[in-house]
DNA sequence: AGCAAAATCACCCGAAAGTATGACGACAGA
DNA sequence: TCTGTCGTCATACTTTCGGGTGATTTTGCT
């Protein structure tokens, strides 16, 4: 901004400067004061219209563009977890049964027996309040329990 | 834009008829042409500051905000329907199982039989590539047939 | 009208899922 | 040390699923 300010201060009197040495020539002439003010006039607008450029330069218009955020991360809704009383191996079993494992599969996934499988979905069930695993799945998506 | 020319006009010859009045008493004055000068500078910068606001364009900056994209609306593929050969019963079979009903109950839903339900599941099953209902499910989602 | 696809239903059988109950060891916290 | 929770496993029983086959009716399209 000072080097702003300084050209514009230093324009001035070197106008002033040339007009000095003018005046002695175009004063004599009829209408002289007209083209005198006329050319300063000039001169200052332009240098105006610059100063008004430069100085809008910045002001910028921010236009915000909506996009679709690519995938919500998915964070666990601990607190559900305490609320309901699902522990850890629950939860674990839980996503298993959603990606569509029979539980056989998940006892060898987990090297468990299929029985403790088949407890563990029975309390998970109680707790959900699910009768099906179809259900127990649904379910532990609207409670935040999986993706 | 024609109303700023016009009005740059106009002041310019306001200006000269001010200036034509007031330089009867001021010529006298010794300097009085810089003062003159000084007038019309300041004057003509101001406006021309003015004009150049007025004409800088504003520059509009994207700014792209990636936004949790409230609900994406889910739009049915037709086209893998037809692709797979699945029924416009079986997609609603999956959708209810899906939701974590029971045969019995889609039968219910439906009014047909509970062996219809199994009929169209099974068929479902077939040609999903599935051999349980979660594992029906978790691939209706993926490919797009349910949200 | 006539064909093909879709929807409906039945029956059987085996597999998978779910319920109920009991038991045992590990481990944390009072 | 005692208690409660968690994870593990088993057995027995019921329900639900899923596969296979066959059949009839509806419906959409030419």
């Amino acid at each position: 901004m000072k080097k702003h300010i300084l050209i514009y201060g230093l324009t001035g009197g070197l106008l002033i400067a040339v007009l000095r040495l003018v005046e002695y020539r175009f004063l004599v002439v009829e209408h002289s004061i007209e083209i005198y003010g006329s050319l300063i006039a000039v001169l200052f607008a332009g240098l105006g219209i610059w100063l008004g450029l430069k100085l809008t330069r910045k002001k910028e218009v921010v236009v915000v563009k909506e996009v679709p955020a690519a995938a919500a991360p998915f964070a666990l809704d601990e607190g559900r977890l305490r609320e309901l009383g699902v522990t850890r191996r629950e939860l674990e079993i839980l996503a298993l049964i959603a990606s569509g494992m029979s539980n056989r599969e998940i006892g060898e996934k987990l090297f468990v027996s299929e029985n403790t499988v088949k407890t563990h979905s029975s309390r998970l069930f109680d707790k959900l309040g699910a009768k099906r695993r179809t259900q127990a799945v649904q379910l532990g998506k609207e409670l935040g329990l999986i993706p």
